[in-house]
DNA sequence: GTCTATAGAAAGATAGAC
DNA sequence: GTCTATCTTTCTATAGAC
């Protein structure tokens, strides 16, 4: 065995990484093992001896979201944390994010991608969205004492809001729809009046 | 000819019907030409005679939504608007809407399907959008003046929470989430303080 | 563990008969 | 216009050498 546990475990980390890149710009069908074996520098054949199968790779790259996300950063100590909020906020729900991000969000890039795919890949998702919701949720319990439920419903906004102006082709449109989406999110989140 | 004119549009129907319902459920990948013309009392190579690809269907699918949804339905002379309004944002926002739906609406089981695909599918996709968010502007009409952007945001939540609650597969969660998005989505249309 | 080679299946699109 | 038959491509997954 001429190859260490340690060479094992960087090339799985490899292969999850262009495994969550390219699943995220391109969904499960648009992208092939070979292409992501190429992008972690690899071929075809060596993938089997990392994961069992491509659904199961899809499935675990969509775990890892959290590792990539600003929204799981820990906050500095020195802001303030609803404008820390209103910040990562406004982040997720702008062109940068749809066109240039190195890891965009696959809640938004993947919804209904992952909503065809098999359980696995769907428990992932559930994971993963609870838990950008319990984070969005922590970070309001300055003052205003937002319930569960509600925050799931912004966080159903910045996640379709991201989704859809990436698909939509008006770029005016898009605009529109994002600075929509900021303030109303904003707006609910400090919980001013309408 | 023994085909007359008329003949020839009732295919086409049946076919363009065919392939709303099973594209809408299944995605564009998940779904073949096969089990199109199949649903539509066909078979595969008479799909030539009508249409020039499987793209070309897809984008003339996703165009025909308006005729399916209950949103793009007029509204009775004898009820009031607020109320009707609210009543669709529940229906859409439902468990009935994602599970049962003869014709479930693609802006939200499509999404990131259609974002994969050709100019054409995002153009149809980008007015289908358009003309949801302003179907629900008129009808806000009575006396609140929510504006242009918001409204998409609005709009955003709903179609966001029906594709991630038809994700999940926890469903309590499911449930909380659609619970979430109605409450908010009526709050902000009757302009409630929160 | 990684490579090359290939088996096997699926599906979009076309050809030609009726 | 619709049918059956087929060409062609693509890609997952496996086999076997190193």
């Amino acid at each position: 065995m001429p190859y260490s546990h340690d060479h094992k475990q960087q090339s799985r980390e490899r292969i999850l990484q262009s495994a969550a890149r390219l699943f995220t710009r391109r969904g499960f069908e648009g992208t092939s093992i070979n292409e992501i074996m190429a992008d972690a520098r690899l071929t075809r054949g060596a993938f089997y001896a990392h994961f069992k199968s491509k659904h199961d790779l899809y499935a675990q790259a969509i775990s890892g979201a959290p590792l990539f996300s600003p929204l799981a950063r820990p906050k500095p100590e020195d802001v303030d944390q609803q404008a820390w909020l209103l910040q990562l906020v406004s982040e997720y729900l702008s062109m940068g994010h749809i066109n240039e991000a190195e890891m965009p969000c696959p809640l938004a890039f993947l919804i209904t991608d992952v909503a065809l795919n098999d359980r696995e890949a769907r428990e992932a998702y559930t994971e993963v969205f609870l838990k950008m919701s319990r984070i969005l949720r922590m970070a309001t319990r300055t003052g205003s004492r937002l319930d569960r439920e509600r925050v799931m419903a912004i966080t159903s906004m910045m996640i379709g809001g991201v989704a859809i102006a990436r698909t939509l082709t008006d770029e005016k449109a898009q605009l529109g729809l994002l600075r929509g989406c900021r303030r109303v999110a904003s707006e609910l989140i400090s919980e001013r009046k309408l």
